[in-house]
Parts: structure tokens; C-alpha cells; sequence
DNA sequence: GCAAAAGTGTTGTCCTTACACCCATGC
DNA sequence: GCATGGGTGTAAGGACAACACTTTTGC
């Protein structure tokens, strides 16, 4: 028994020792992550950007970026880089793309992992702004650092498709909502206009909107209903959708 | 004049030693790609694989997948590190996520990028069969060494996707094919069936099935007739598609 | 009472689904 | 001539797009 114990156990120090020469042997690359923060203003999409940490990039803008550790999974490191630059927490992210050209970053080469998250401004004050952090308004930004612009026009592609069959929108609003309010989300978005009766038909058809019997207050027109999102149910009926299209 | 392209040049200097500086602060993280080749072969979905490198996984499978070098694009290392292990070139390949947890290499932190491919099983012949390279059936797969299973999980979620939204189907066909063989691949990939009639309609409607007036040949039954895809329609005719679903 | 946005229904079109019979070939 | 899969059309139902008028509130 204990012979057995022993010869199992060198023979998994042997293949701990190989594994450790294999991965030994890999160059290494300075890893960093890159938070795309999207969020929702009035009627406006915005992006959350700092200036750039280098004299180099001085007045250009930057994503929420910075090094992964080194025994950091990349989805904590997320995380963790938009906890430190903006103080926010519980923030759904999702991993988009990887980054490699050995040109970006001028100082060298430097792999990036870029997460996108969606937010609802008003929920999430800003509570550190060190590198003038601040809400841009997309289609209005100003020169970006790095490979940032290409980064970010890879994730906005991939939030347009994303609203589409997720719903993030819900995300971006307050617990109750108005359609209004949800429409608005769909067309800054997509950056067109949509009919606003099939708008509600639509998602009244889907059966996830619980009316809360409240309305809006302190509008200067005619109070919407308000309404939530029914998480649970969509959940549980989510598609098993087949259907070719392209 | 002179003067003016001095201090630039003095500036640009202590621009780049400051952004190198940065980078070299950053840990530095062995990196490699695995590459998801999926195939079609008959009528059924295969995945290329390998018998691992590490005695510790002795008679397990494993992806295509080695180390990044120290000044690579990761598409690069994709194409390369296919190349090496199985003699193909000129092949598709799509990156799909990345996956850094720090427990999934038994040899330490090994950050990898993973790649999908579809292509066509006779089109490839395996110039290469080191490690035991082979085609496996999808469903009928033995174990896997690190986290290669959640790995090829994750990448047959996203071709059932994909393959529902862009004309991936065709790199696994030859050039010509009947619709025969279309469906099958389809059927194959997201594993239902489909009813002939309404999948030869939903083609025809599209429009990008050119008919080349060739037939099969050599079948034991009524020839059917052989197809090219018009990839040059496709490409300028391409979705603007703007529909909410989900 | 006026400005501003909420709320609501119908119609036509198109897409999707379900379904059954004859045809061409190899053996 | 029979087994195998190729090729075709139609009808019903569901989803989507287009479109106008009345209602409620703040001012």
C-alpha cells in the first residue's frame, strides 16, 4: 500500500517536472487586459475612457486596460482592472477578443484579452477619476491610443449583434423602465430609428416585461408604465433556436 | 530646422524608452494557440486531434496547440502551429476565446487562444500523422488532456452558431456539391434533421447557389445536380440585418 | 389649450412549416 | 422491377413592416 502511494507519487513528480520544463520552455508575453465600458445616457451611447498613462499618447484616449497578474485568471483580471480604475463592482463582463499584432504597443509586445461590459450610468458612479476617466460619447471621440480605435470598433460590432439576442439592454436601465426608455436603448444601439408600436409588440409577445402598476413621475408629458425584466423566465424558456440565416 | 527634427527625435526616443519601461513591468505569461479543426467526412462531424506530449496524459487526446513565439500575431501562430502539426496550409481559421484560468496547465500558467476551422476532410490529406494525428468523431470522443474537452465544447457552441449565420458550410464541401451533401453538413453540425423541400427552397431563395449543369456521378441512385456557391454575391449582397430575437 | 409623448389595431407581405408524389439511376 | 435518393408545389400559420388617431399629463 504504501509502496504503491510512493511509486505513484514519483511518477507524478516525473510528470509534474516534464510539464514544468514544457511550459518552461514557452517565451513569455506580457499579458494585459482591456475593459470596453459601455453606457447609456438619456439617448446616447457612451464608452468609458481614461487619457493615456504615456507622454507618447498624452492627449489621446485610452480603454480601461492594464497588466494581468501573474496567476490571474484573465476573467478576474477584468475584474480587477475595473475595479481599480473606476471603483465598480458586480460589473457583468464578457470576453470579446484577443489582441496579438507584435506592433501595438510601442513599448513591445504586448498580447491583450479586451472584455465589454454594459452599464447604466446612473448606477454606477464614478467613484475614482484619476486619468480624467470619464463617459465619451460614441461617433464622438476624440484620437485613441494604441490599437484602441480598431478594439473598440470590434466590440461596438459585437454589442450591436449581442443586444440582439441578449437581453443586455436590461443592463443599462434602471430596475423599471419605461419602453420608452428601453426603445431608446435599442436605437442609440443601433443607431436607427424603430417603429414604436411593433417596438412594443414585440416585446410584449415575448412575455418577459412584468407590468409593475407604476408609472413614471415628473415627466412633462403623458406617464409611461413602468415595467421589469423577468430574468427567471427568460432563463428557463430560452431559445433552442435552429434557423439558417445569412 | 535641424534643430526641430532633434528634439523630436529626442522626444520620440524618451517616449519609447518610458513605454518600454511600462512593458517590461508587466509579468510576462508562457502564451500559446490550440486549434479546433473541425472536418466532415461521410456524414459525420469529425475534430482533428492529437494524442498529447505529456506522459502524464499519455492516452489522451489533445488539440493542435503549441507555444507562441516571443514576436508572433496570434493568427500567425494559429496558421503556423497547424502547418507544423498536420502539413496544411491556406487554411480558415477563426479565433474564438481566449482561456487563461491559472490550474489548466499542469506545468504552470499557460494563458492559450484558441482557433476554429472548418474544412473539408478529402481536401486535407494528413501529410503529417505525428502523435497519432487523427480525425475523431464529435460525440464518440475519449478523454482529453488539460481542459480540452471544455474547450472543444465551447468552439462546437460556436460553430452551431456560426454556421447559421455565414456560409461556413461550403469550406468543408468540395467546389461542387449537391444539396444532398449540403444538408448533410448542416444536419451533421447541429445535430437535427431537416426537412429536404423547405432546405433546398431556403438555398434557392438566397440566390448564391450557382447551378454549374453537372450531376453526380458514380451514385446508386438518381444523380443529383452539383452547385458552386457564389462567395463574390455573397460578399457584396451581405446582411445589414437589424431583427431582435432572442 | 397646447406641446409632448403614451397607448393602441389592422392589413398586406413574406417567411416558415408541414406534408406526398413522381423521377432517374444502379443493380 | 426494385431500392435509393432526387426533384417539386401548396396551403396554413406566424412574424414583420407600414401606417394614424386618441389619451394623458405639465405647463
Amino acid at each position: 500500500m504504501l509502496e504503491h502511494d510512493k511509486s505513484v507519487s514519483i511518477a507524478t513528480a516525473a510528470h509534474t517536472h516534464e510539464a514544468i520544463s514544457l511550459v518552461e520552455s514557452y517565451p513569455a508575453v506580457p499579458l494585459t487586459v482591456d475593459c470596453v465600458i459601455f453606457g447609456f445616457d438619456k439617448h446616447v451611447l457612451k464608452v468609458l475612457l481614461i487619457k493615456s498613462d504615456l507622454a507618447q499618447f498624452a492627449e489621446k484616449y485610452s480603454l480601461l486596460g492594464d497588466n494581468v497578474k501573474s496567476n490571474e485568471d484573465l476573467d478576474d483580471a477584468a475584474h480587477r482592472v475595473l475595479l481599480e480604475r473606476t471603483g465598480m463592482k458586480d460589473v457583468y463582463l464578457e470576453q470579446v477578443h484577443s489582441f496579438g499584432k507584435p506592433q501595438r504597443h510601442p513599448g513591445g509586445r504586448v498580447v491583450t484579452t479586451v472584455y465589454a461590459s454594459l452599464l447604466n450610468v446612473k448606477h454606477h458612479e464614478l467613484s475614482i477619476t484619476d486619468h480624467e476617466l470619464n463617459w465619451h460619447q460614441i461617433g464622438q471621440l476624440g484620437e485613441m491610443a494604441f490599437d484602441h480605435k480598431e478594439i473598440l470598433d470590434v466590440c461596438v460590432n459585437w454589442l450591436q449583434k449581442r443586444i440582439q439576442e441578449h437581453p443586455l439592454a436590461f443592463n443599462l436601465l434602471p430596475k423599471k423602465f419605461s419602453l420608452r426608455q428601453l426603445q431608446n436603448v435599442y436605437e442609440a444601439i443601433l443607431n436607427c430609428q424603430l417603429d414604436r408600436r411593433n417596438f412594443r409588440k414585440k416585446f410584449a409577445a415575448m412575455g418577459y416585461l412584468m407590468d409593475t402598476n407604476e408609472m413614471e413621475v415628473n415627466v412633462t408629458h403623458r406617464p409611461g408604465k413602468l415595467y421589469t425584466f423577468d430574468f427567471e423566465a427568460y432563463q428557463q424558456r430560452k431559445k433552442n433556436g435552429i434557423g439558417i440565416d445569412f
